[in-house]
DNA sequence: GGTGGACTCTCCCACCATGGGAGAGTCCAC
DNA sequence: GTGGACTCTCCCATGGTGGGAGAGTCCACC
């Protein structure tokens, strides 16, 4: 082992690391060097801060934050596996999202930004046996399968009939906490534990079909939305979601959902 | 259609957007007001730009650059729905780069940062009779594969004998422009078409055995240079890997590979 | 003991997209 | 006409890196 110490560019050279990085990681408390010349200011480095350093190049290759990478380095191993172990999800999540977005790029670039039918019409009144819920936007999908289960045992138990689809009611924004509710239609019933009914209004909608995977309603929205603001019209809570073929009937890519956005009427 | 203008703060929730990035979209050009009023500076928007604002939040939420988005919204289908493949591309690669990342991470924070038993000691000179590529990083895969394609069928036919395992030749460092070599050590031949020979210098060397994929490599070699660097010691070109068990005998978790670092020898 | 060239220092700015906040001005319904 | 909600412009911050200016330092070679 050599006891001479690294000037920042030689240190730099070894750790794959740029110049710029070494400073920016000393300034920040990472990886300060091992001595820095009172008269000059010149950071000098070990040749054992090479592991560290190393590491840092590594876990920022993996796309950790500075900062995270900061607490890794400092905590007890156990920790250190727990904060790796958080960020692997993290990592995880956003190849989901991305996922998604490759397929919706996909779609985007062959059906072209339109791609979607939208039809001015009009809604006869329903009257929906529903069960209801709140969750995040990330969640959604759990909880309309989780709402779907709730529903079916208890209309039949309760000895309700009701008429394919299902309906699902949803806010107009995709916010952090949101109320769903999963329902079917029907005539008979009047209540019973955990379940409701709710009058969908007839009138004015605005409405489209996608076939394909649920990930990829947004752009039905989207078209939707376009429609409804270019007119100058207002959407109304809730939006309705009709799973004509739900993913018990058939695979992804053949789900077909007919989507619905009630309007305000009567406008000044 | 209502004529009415809108103002920001009504636009920017029609269209799921703040108020400062309308702004922020203003500025730069991607989406103007369709008017400005000139004392008071106020932006009025119409229900017609809700189809563009929403189009640019639908992209936006896909991770495309705002510069990229601008060039989209303004180009013709075919040239729009190129750039939609490009950035769907792009995502593309930012998944498998993050499958690979998550991969190393579940390592780490499984067997500690560690992990990896570095061995420092001394190998025998070896003739090895090489086909040689020059390739980027991302390309090292497949070029290994090809370079291994083509170098069995000439010892093959020029009737030289080998030694397995097969090995790797690789510089230092992982740069744009990286020339990489294939390898089978052998004791006769003279050299055939698109056939060289190399002879490896026998010496100190650092090395270790990674099990499993080969994206994971990047593990053992931090932890290789690590203890290479720790000690003051000096890598040198190339650095050889062996493939003990290759991805023809064994599926991607059991593959075996010796990674081996020469040391610079003679330091003053 | 010079000297030249390679290295290093600190500071500031830029990227990208967004958010926060200050301080001033504007709109509109009551 | 007034209050409250809205909007304006500016500046700053984020996170990680790179570029460049202008000044200072190191060291090997002559």
């Amino acid at each position: 082992m050599q006891d001479e110490l690294l000037t920042i560019g030689r240190f730099a050279r070894l750790c794959r690391l740029s110049v710029k990085q070494l400073r920016h990681y000393d300034d920040m408390g990472l990886l300060a060097p091992i001595r820095v010349d009172a008269s000059s200011g010149y950071r000098y480095y070990a040749s054992e801060q090479a592991r560290d350093a190393l590491t840092i190049a590594l876990l920022r290759e993996m796309d950790l934050p500075l900062s995270v990478i900061a607490q890794a380095l400092a905590a007890e191993p156990e920790r250190r596996a727990q904060i790796l172990r958080g960020e692997r999800d993290r990592l995880a999540e956003r190849i989901s999202r991305d996922q998604a977005r490759v397929e919706m790029l996909e779609r985007l670039a062959e059906g072209g930004l339109p791609g979607y039918e939208v039809t001015m019409s009009r809604e006869p009144e329903r009257r929906l046996a529903v069960v209801r819920a709140a969750c995040t936007p990330a969640e959604i999908g759990e909880k309309v399968e989780e709402c779907a289960g709730r529903l079916l045992p208890v209309l039949g138990k309760a000895g309700i009939g009701w008429e394919p689809p299902l309906w699902g009611l949803y806010p107009l924004d995709l916010e952090e906490r949101m109320e769903i509710a999963i329902g079917a239609q029907t005539l008979q019933g009047e209540g019973a534990p955990g379940l409701e009914f709710e009058v969908l209004p007839g009138g004015s909608v605005a409405e489209t079909v996608h076939i394909g995977p649920y990930a990829q309603l947004p752009l039905a929205y989207n078209a939707l939305f376009a429609a409804i603001h270019e007119r100058g019209l207002r959407p109304q809570a809730p939006v309705r979601e009709a799973y004509l073929v739900g993913p018990a009937e058939a695979p992804q890519e053949e789900l077909m959902t007919r989507l619905i956005i009630p309007i305000q009427e009567g406008m000044a």
